[in-house]
RNA sequence: GGACGGGUGGGUGAGUGGCUAAAACCAGCAGACUGUAAAUCUGCCGCUCCUUGCGGGCUACGAAGGUUCGAAUCCUUCCCCGUCCA
């Protein structure tokens, strides 16, 4: 109708690990004019390529990706540092008029992308250091009680245990000099100028367990193992974030002679279940997503969904390539 | 054939008369999560009933029988498994 002064589409695609939002983003994308916008805090890294399941090479070549091989391995991806760069991203593709197509497998990011962060100071790592010596010294419990008196509030929502997020919490509480239940209390800054449309792959569980298991063989037989031994073989270090990655920790071991193979790729199918769990629980609390039963390369949903998205408005594009439909 | 050691809940494995539906860990399920998020953390986890309670009933520690107020724990027999001897 007056598409002149509504705002542009963003689509968001939500879901668990393989359960096909690449495959999918790169569908959609060539049928609605649309550029491919990764939304994984492990796509962000270069030389991590084949654990993190990064779409190949032809792939995107064929439509054009972003936030994908931006860190070096030894930068630290965080929320904040996300947001900016897909800002930049979302501002550019506004511009050419393109439409974006987040494949989200990173809950968090897309939380701060589209609902924004508290203004609240970046980590600090002499500051945590200090804190985690002293919780070294004072033993466990320490950091719970140190919270309970910054900020008795945060410090309820918090677990005795959950020393990482007590770090956090204490963290910006002493470098703002103010509780940090407050400094959410104030609020944050949303997306805005965009109309956002979610959508949700929702495989069948036993299924998807089956898609795992079948993609982290693959995985292995694409060379996984040469990759990691090619990565330690330049000299980065072996603490280097990414080396923490699901598999990239497994495949280390194998490498130092801890695990087999063979143990090596059962415990990556496992954790790789679990992960997947993890994202759902995330996903399933995440407002206004259309979810679909299935896989997002299935030749079947895929064009229900395009037309769930025709039914919000979207258009398809003119260019549409040859052959694809 | 003989001598030891052992058989515990989906798995590993503790428990050697009551506090034990049975530690701990893993798996599984559910959940939390505003700057490490492929991270971190929490809850549940034999079956069943209701008036959902530190509630009731049933089943459970290889099998059967016994001792005892009471047994996974003690005794007897049997069946499996491992190691060693023949």
């Amino acid at each position: 109708m007056n598409a002149k002064n509504s705002p542009p589409f963003l689509v968001a695609i939500v879901g668990p690990t393989a359960s096909g939002k690449s495959a999918l983003g790169i569908w959609l994308a060539e049928r609605l004019g649309g550029e491919v916008v990764s939304c994984d805090s492990t796509q962000l890294y270069r030389g991590f390529d084949i654990g993190t399941a990064k779409p190949p090479a032809a792939e995107r070549r064929q439509v054009p990706h972003h936030l994908i091989d931006v860190l070096h391995p030894r930068e630290a991806a965080t929320a904040g540092g996300y947001r900016e760069r897909a800002l930049a991203v979302l501002e550019d593709l506004r511009l050419r008029k393109r439409l974006p197509i987040l494949t989200v497998g990173t809950g968090l990011y897309l939380r701060a992308l589209l609902e924004g962060l508290a203004e609240v100071p970046q980590r600090s790592e002499e500051l945590r250091e200090r804190l985690r010596a002293s919780r070294e010294e004072h033993g466990p419990g320490y950091l719970h009680r140190l919270l309970r008196r910054l900020d008795p509030q945060a410090a309820q929502k918090i677990a005795q245990a959950d020393e990482q997020k007590l770090i956090r919490a204490i963290e910006v509480c002493l470098l703002t000099r103010r509780p940090i239940s407050e400094l959410h209390r104030s609020g944050r800054k949303p997306l805005e100028g965009w109309r956002v449309v979610k959508i949700g792959l929702m495989p069948a569980r036993g299924k998807l367990y089956e898609r795992i298991h079948a993609r982290t063989a693959s995985m292995l037989e694409q060379g996984w193992m040469r990759e990691v031994q090619g990565l330690l073989g330049t000299g980065l270090d072996e603490n280097a974030k990414p080396f923490d990655f699901l598999g990239y920790r497994e495949l280390r071991a194998v490498l130092r002679n801890k695990l087999s193979l063979e143990q090596a790729s059962e415990a990556i199918q496992q954790a790789t279940r679990r992960y997947a769990k993890r994202q759902l629980t995330w996903f399933r609390k995440e407002a206004e997503v259309e979810w679909f039963a299935g896989f997002g390369d299935d030749p079947d949903l895929q064009p229900a969904i395009l037309r769930f998205l025709e039914s919000q408005g979207l258009k398809r594009s003119r260019r549409t390539r040859e052959g694809s439909v």
